[in-house]
DNA sequence: GCTTGACCCAAGGGCCGCCCCCAGGTTTTA
DNA sequence: TAAAACCTGGGGGCGGCCCTTGGGTCAAGC
């Protein structure tokens, strides 16, 4: 197969396959002819176990690490599993902060829902902000999106 | 002051500030004799300024924003509450995410606990993650951290 | 046979918010 | 006076792709 069907029989991008291969997981060959990469059944396999990892929660790093394993004729699966709880370990971390910057982002809200416009003096920027102090806060170690 | 007093003061790295000034955030003024950056208070004030707007959820670019309508005159307040809204609402769609992937992991982990070690027989990678198959699940609008 | 459009390639930059390293100049401290 | 601590600009790196550039290739319709 070629880039494209694969991709398509993995629901993935086109380029995701491109970057897996360049990081070595996905192993085509190539088609003297053109150029081109030819995708093998066991490429297809890799590819949906990759995709199947990612939705787990493992990293692609985490995935390397697994797939080399297995190519070395180790079972990875005990591996996997400590993996995996790793990753949600610290997933719960993750949320508990994530939940922790929701407060703080509520309460501002709920806070200045009273307080009026600041007009510019030169002096304060956004008087919202400048006022408000949360609760001592630290910085969170897995910093969560504010896209 | 000079960067390293600047960022004690703010509590953040001089690696931050200097990054802050590339992006123009902060507006030293020069050293002719050596050629260092010289801060003023205003530039503390717009780097605790930034500070806690990143500690509200706030982007960069959310807060460069906001500066910027400071510095052209306009009260950034409505804006900065219809941001923080906005940033709030995305957070909790992006908690919910994680929570949905935490269960998938916990699940993963429960149904895994009674399965014995997979052999490399050349065709199954894992077993214990070609085997799971997650509920319907659509890619995380933002993905959750593996690491 | 020729165009059109879909596909393919490699190489590189961009995103975010920094952190770290280099190689060299300056200032502060002991 | 020497060492330690600071400063400079520029560049690369993290993760996981996405997108662009500037080509080459291939299938289908006219």
């Amino acid at each position: 197969m070629r880039v494209a069907q694969l991709a398509k029989a993995a629901a993935v991008s086109s380029e995701t396959v491109r970057h897996y291969t360049d990081l070595n997981l996905l192993r085509p060959t190539r088609n003297p002819d053109n150029g081109y990469q030819e995708y093998s059944s066991t490429d297809l396999q890799r590819l949906r176990f990759i995709a199947r990892a990612r939705r787990l929660g493992f990293s692609l790093k985490d995935t390397q690490q697994i797939l080399s394993s297995a190519d070395n004729g180790h079972a990875p699966c005990s591996e996997v599993r400590d993996l995996l709880s790793e990753r949600l370990t610290a997933l719960q971390a993750h949320i508990e902060e994530c939940q922790r910057l929701a407060l703080v982002m509520q309460n501002a809200f709920d806070d200045w829902a009273g307080k009026g416009e600041c007009a510019p003096d030169g002096q304060a920027i956004c008087r919202l902000i400048e006022d408000f102090e949360p609760d001592i806060e630290r910085r969170p170690a897995t910093p969560c999106p504010a896209h």
